[in-house]
DNA sequence: TTCATGAACCTGTTTAACTC
DNA sequence: GAGTTAAACAGGTTCATGAA
């Protein structure tokens, strides 16, 4: 091992062009693609490295590495990789050769299922479509919960969120009250209060889930 | 204190040179 | 040509560090 050679970093660095250097190249070298489109992607999860690198059961340097185009990973880390951040490989090359844009169908129970924090309190998410642009404008999102879920009033996060209860019942926690949910019902609100299922009074409960980033340029 | 990043190092794989 | 071996390469982990 020639621990004297030029660091593999620095390599990169000079081969790879990172993320901001994608406007004069109509095709972003592979590595800096999947970098802007994990990194993306995460952040609109609001998840850390360490959540991703844990799922994954990948180191979080290796995670860093991967988001700032400093390795070309193994597939088999890349597939890990996107199933922690419910990926699949096909959906996180689609636009590699392809300009952006177009209308996106999302067929009933073909959303995308991803990891959020509620993940943890067995709570399932379920994108119903997911950004192909720069701009992260809103995220819809299909919530299942049942007798295994947990509680999880504690979530907050910047921008607005709309939710509509589709199946069951539950009582929902936004700040200081208390909402009474029936099928039907419908919730909007400042998500950076702290919010979310506060009791769930009958399962299998199934809503509707959309969160509106205020600026759009997340 | 948390989070992201970089340096140092480890380990498995590939490549090239050598021997039979 | 086949097998062996050492060097180089590349993916990965751990840990320290700096920024917020």
């Amino acid at each position: 091992m020639d621990k004297n050679a030029p660091s593999r970093h620095a390599r990169a660095l000079n081969e790879g062009e990172i993320s901001e250097k994608r406007t004069s190249s109509p095709k972003l070298k592979l590595e800096s693609y999947i970098a802007l489109q994990v990194k993306k992607r995460r952040m609109s999860l609001d998840l850390k490295i360490a959540d991703v690198a844990k799922i994954a059961h990948l180191s979080q340097g290796m995670v860093s590495k991967i988001e700032n185009a400093q390795v070309s990973t193994s597939l088999d880390t890349l597939n890990r990789l996107c199933d922690a951040i419910g990926l699949s490989i096909s959906q996180l090359f689609a636009d590699y050769d392809r300009p952006e844009g177009g209308a996106q169908l999302t067929k009933a129970g073909q959303g995308m299922e991803v990891v959020r924090r509620g993940t943890e309190k067995g709570h399932t998410y379920q994108l119903l479509s997911y950004n192909r642009g720069e701009k992260q404008v809103y995220e819809p999102f299909l919530i299942a919960m049942d007798d295994a879920s947990e509680v999880f009033p504690t979530f907050s996060h910047p921008g607005h969120e709309f939710i509509h209860l589709l199946e069951g019942r539950l009582q929902y926690r936004h700040g200081n009250h208390l909402y009474e949910m029936s099928p039907g019902d419908s919730l909007s609100f400042n998500s950076d209060i702290p919010h979310g299922p506060e009791v769930l009074e009958e399962v299998p409960i199934k809503l509707l889930s959309v969160i509106i980033h205020d600026s759009g340029d997340k």
